[in-house]
DNA sequence: AAAAGACTCAACCGCGGAGAC
DNA sequence: CGTCTCCGCGGTTGAGTCTTT
């Protein structure tokens, strides 16, 4: 153990018995109640002050992600995925900085999402997860898959949970530019207009999904921030980081499955659609994808 | 119905950087 | 300069839950 390890373990061993594990309904009352007053930041003695036998790194980690207002919950929507997707191909393992792109979304829940499904992806496939091939694959299957299933939440569906999320307004007769697209957001806080970041990257991959023959009615991701009537107003946050916040039930769950499992790619567009020769799969063995791979798989041999 | 295995995600750990002294 | 403390990041763990057999 490193020496500065030591001097925290125990400089904390000294101050009380900590408590570890999971919190409580009334340590995140105590948690919630000391920030709404004093705001968040030093967490050492934000912990001792606030009567909480925890560490201030419990406390720091409790709040970003988990208690903080506006922490988005549900799955993470296509758009999303898409984002992650393109900006972890830009800078790797870098959660931090990915989540600052995905407002709402802390790096935490960005890293268990790519530790569970797409390192799920890579193994299921055979292929190391940082290699080019996969990444390969996630251009030319992946992405393209995901940008399906955006154009198919498209058409508007009164039990579509796209449809609540954001209201883009003017619902003109343009395919694309009637999407009703959405993003969960917690009552008590208001919304971040999407990142700049985000509709790069949407545009560059609908772009690249077909790029011999781009559709005028391909989806434009700055048609959202041109037409949409997001709210641009911020977060309740009073000053100092000091929240305006209702206790209430901090539970909204989206209950449209956006994960990957219910993604269906139509096998013959990802052909078409794909920068193909680059990508070559035989390396991996005749059976790589042989395997009885359920829905849980993005591809399988028909989309070979 | 029960056991085993797989999966999810909140929480912890170790490390390094920054700033104060 | 060196030391100390705090903070934030990325990696890892493990309890709880879900799915499969």
């Amino acid at each position: 153990m490193s020496t500065i390890a030591k001097r925290e373990l125990s400089s904390n061993e000294e101050e009380s018995e900590l408590r570890r594990g999971p919190w409580t309904l009334e340590e995140d009352s105590l948690l919630i109640h000391y920030i709404a007053r004093h705001g968040e930041g030093r967490w050492n003695m934000l912990a001792k002050s606030a009567g909480l036998k925890r560490t201030g790194k419990s406390c720091r980690l409790r709040w970003l992600n988990y208690l903080k207002p506006d922490i988005k919950r549900g799955n993470l929507t296509p758009q999303e995925q898409l984002l992650i997707l393109e900006l972890h191909s830009k800078w790797g393992n870098r959660w931090s900085k990915i989540a600052q792109h995905l407002p709402g979304r802390t790096d935490n829940e960005i890293k268990n999402y790519w530790r569970t499904r797409v390192q799920k992806q890579a193994r299921q496939l055979n292929i190391e997860s940082g290699s080019k091939r996969f990444i390969d694959a996630v251009k030319c299957f992946w992405m393209p898959r995901l940008l399906q299933k955006m154009e198919q939440n498209n058409s508007p569906s009164p039990h579509s949970s796209m449809s609540n999320m954001m209201n883009l307004g003017n619902s003109g007769e343009a395919s694309m530019s009637s999407m009703s697209s959405t993003f969960n957001i917690p009552s008590m806080s208001s919304p971040s207009p999407p990142q700049k970041e985000f509709i790069d990257a949407a545009n560059h991959f609908s772009t690249m999904s077909n790029p011999i023959n781009p559709s005028p009615d391909s989806f434009q991701f700055s048609q959202l921030l041109e037409n949409s009537e997001y709210p641009k107003s911020s977060p309740n946050v009073l000053e100092n980081n000091v929240y305006s916040y209702p206790i209430q039930d901090n539970c909204y769950v989206d209950t449209n499955n956006y994960g990957m499992e219910g993604l269906n790619m139509d096998p013959l567009s990802a052909m078409e659609t794909c920068d193909f020769p680059q990508f070559d799969f035989q390396t991996a063995g005749s059976e790589w994808m042989l395997d009885s791979m359920g829905d849980t798989t993005l591809w399988n041999m028909d989309a070979m």
